[in-house]
DNA sequence: ACCCAGGGTCATA
DNA sequence: TATGACCATGGG
């Protein structure tokens, strides 16, 4: 994979040079860092703010105080962060599993592979929730596959549709070698271009990717 | 009024 | 394995 590797190597160079360093994960410390990876499923990260700071101000950002709430309560806690009925569920069984296996000490022993498993075992956690969590709470060197990831390197040539999560994911970390700060800027940035470009017009003459297209000479998109 | 957002589960074929 | 329905708020 090392044509792979120049490549992706190369997009992120454009990006870090556009947008500069992201700082993610946005909040503070690992526990509300995997509250944010379940709320942020399919949600704006702006409403995602406001269920955490709700939270935050009930005392309950924490895995006991959201076990022990009931569904309804913890539902209306959560409400701005959208599917409340269902994050709420997620929630409470994740901090069930969390506290069952020990708390992070506990976890953070564990190598990532059983760790991921571990995660993926939880209802409402799905992969990529497992690898926000892995690369931005546990720091494993875990690169994160999001719907922009997939629309980007797309766009760009690099992946032609059909591809699962498991094979996008081994086509970055093969690519990149591991490396926790590379997934966790390259992750954030892939994000924080998605809103800059137009989603009418990607092909704008702005694009810090132009030229950057694999298949041709065309520009790269958004 | 419409589209979308830092997905995942479950039922169905 | 692969679709489709469903979940729901807030901003553009």
């Amino acid at each position: 994979m090392k044509a792979r590797s120049g490549r992706l190597r190369a997009v992120y160079r454009r990006l870090f040079a556009a947008y500069g360093p992201q700082r993610w994960w946005p909040g503070d410390g690992p526990f509300e860092v995997m509250v944010g990876a379940v709320l942020t499923q399919n949600t704006a990260w702006s409403n995602v703010e406001r269920a955490i700071r709700a939270l935050s101000e009930a005392g309950c950002l924490d895995p006991r105080r959201i076990h022990e709430l009931t569904d309804q309560h913890l539902a209306q806690l959560i409400r701005p962060a959208g599917y409340f009925n269902v994050k709420a569920r997620r929630l409470k069984s994740f901090c069930a599993w969390y506290l069952e296996q020990g708390g992070r000490e506990s976890l953070a022993r564990l190598d990532t592979t059983a760790l991921r498993r571990g995660l993926l075992s939880v209802n409402g956690v799905g992969a990529e929730t497992a690898d926000d969590m892995l690369l931005y709470a546990f720091e494993r060197p875990v690169f994160v596959v999001d719907a922009y990831t997939r629309r980007l390197f797309e766009r760009l040539g690099d992946l032609e549709g059909g591809e699962g999560y498991e094979a996008i994911r081994r086509l970055f970390e093969s690519g990149l070698g591991p490396d926790v700060g590379l997934y966790n800027e390259y992750h954030a940035l892939i994000v924080r271009h998605a809103k800059a470009v137009c989603r009418k017009r990607p092909l704008c003459g702005e694009c810090p990717l132009a030229g950057l297209c694999a298949t041709g000479g065309g520009l790269g998109g958004g």
